[in-house]
RNA sequence: GGAUGGGUUCCCGAGUGGCCAAAGGGGGCAGACUGUAAAUCUGUUAGCGACGCUUUCGAAGGUUCGAAUCCUUCCCCAUCCA
């Protein structure tokens, strides 16, 4: 199977502009393609990924990734798929973002021999100059379709400001710089960039009288219609500061039925046959599936060792057996006062109540066990040598940290 | 620039002088059920040294015993007109 055909097979494939060229060209490895990051964040998340893993497969297949960096696009702001106007970055977080992007992007990426590129549109786009720039690319762009296009409508109605109206452009200007500069053939984006994609082979096309091609990846949505790598506290990063290879276990390991499948196919590197194999488990035995798709990515992102832990914790946790891998929680001496400690500067200081008031109800409804026992009292305190000894605290059924000493 | 309508807690949205930490819904959290799923049900949802205290209704002032509610100025948003 040609990488083209098993990029389809896993259902990666949204949109393309056509489909035996795109075909052709990545299956014989001619394609110089990039994708776009820009740099709202100081790490990558779990829709970067998706975009990582497709750059490594089509590596892989012969085909040379670069990888933009959207220091320039960054100063804008993409719309696409927002309903409010995004937060404006300084030009000191945006190159800060960028740092943490490429190292966090060597990891997967073979970047060396100049296999792949890494560059930064801040580079040519920040030196524009506007009213060349006007001249030089405005008379290919109809305002009247721009408006058109499925990024903005959502905008229409909430109002769209001219600087983000114009990041279109200024990603279509990368296409086509790239085009010229690299002999880059073929970008590739989420489904949400089609329009801004098609833009930028439009623009060559109209500049250079040239073909480009364009293929957008599938957006991971759930059942519900939700973009997945989503949390109520925010996105599911990668990096480990941020999200912790247990919380990122446990995020796969919780995902709905209905989206088990789906997720194995479109983000593991399993060989289909094993999947398809798992295609018709049924009820609880999709717990297993979960499992394998938990323990799958946390070891391509985190790392075997971490992925190993991840599991034995969790395992631990909804298991049987103790809770000796559980994640520890350091509690620094001076939180004691006569070398006591109450379970609500406890939970707070363990990161696993955001305020004591929240503690406090947590221990009130029931919710919180000290190693295994339910504790529904808010006086309880704990002695400095308990927490030495270690300390299972599990609050709700999902959130545990063995409080140490710290 | 002009007219009109708006900015309320995580979100939507009620509230037009005290009974307002603010209805209702959504979301979140906890509990029950279960498969660490979904659905359902119950409780809860500003903070804190907690039958009390402190901070919140775009911002800053003011009136008042008392303001989310009234007045002034300012900022922002939407729609229509230019």
């Amino acid at each position: 199977m040609k990488i083209y055909e098993e990029l389809q097979a896993r259902g990666l494939i949204a949109q393309v502009t056509d489909e035996e060229t795109v075909r052709n060209l990545v299956n014989e490895g001619k394609a110089t393609f990039y994708i776009g990051f820009d740099p709202t964040a100081d790490s990558l998340h779990v829709g970067h990924f998706m975009a990582l893993c497709l750059m490594k497969r089509l590596q892989m297949a012969g085909n040379k990734p670069i990888a933009l960096l959207g220091g320039g696009t960054g100063m804008i702001g993409d719309p696409s798929g927002k309903t409010d106007m995004r937060k404006m970055l300084t030009k000191e977080q945006i190159s800060h973002n960028i740092e943490c992007f490429k190292k966090q992007m060597a990891r997967f990426i073979d970047f060396s021999d100049g296999k792949a590129l890494i560059v930064n549109n801040a580079d040519w786009l920040l030196d524009l100059n506007y009213v060349e720039l006007l001249r030089e690319v405005g008379p290919h762009f109809s305002v009247n379709r721009m408006l058109t296009a499925e990024c903005y409508k959502q905008r229409m109605e909430r109002g769209l400001t001219f600087l983000e109206f114009n990041y279109m452009i200024m990603q279509s200007y990368d296409f086509y710089k790239l085009f010229q500069d690299y002999g880059c053939n073929l970008q590739f984006g989420g489904d949400d960039q089609w329009s801004n994609m098609l833009g930028g082979t439009e623009l060559i096309r109209r500049k250079l009288g040239k073909d480009a091609s364009a293929m957008t990846i599938t957006l991971l949505l759930n059942s519900e219609g939700k973009k997945m790598g989503k949390t109520e506290k925010g996105a599911v990063w990668l990096d480990p500061e941020k999200t912790s290879p247990f919380e990122f276990y446990q995020y796969w390991r919780n995902v709905a039925d209905a989206d088990v499948l789906k997720c194995i196919r479109m983000l593991t590197f399993l060989p289909l046959e094993q999947i398809d194999a798992m295609a018709d488990w049924e009820g609880s035995r999709l717990n297993e599936a979960k499992e394998i798709l938990a323990f799958e990515l946390t070891k391509l992102v985190h790392g075997e060792e971490e992925a190993v832990k991840a599991q034995a914790a969790a395992r631990a946790l909804f298991g049987a057996g103790n809770a000796e891998e559980a994640p520890e929680a350091p509690i620094a001496e001076d939180a004691f006062t006569d070398g006591t400690i109450d379970l609500i500067s406890i939970l707070v200081a363990a990161g696993l109540a955001p305020t004591r008031s929240e503690a406090r109800r947590n221990i009130e409804q029931g919710g919180v066990l000290v190693d295994g026992e339910k504790v529904s009292d808010i006086k309880a305190t704990y002695t400095k040598e308990q927490i030495a000894a270690g300390l299972v605290v599990k609050r709700g059924k999902k959130n545990f940290k063995k409080v140490v000493l710290g």
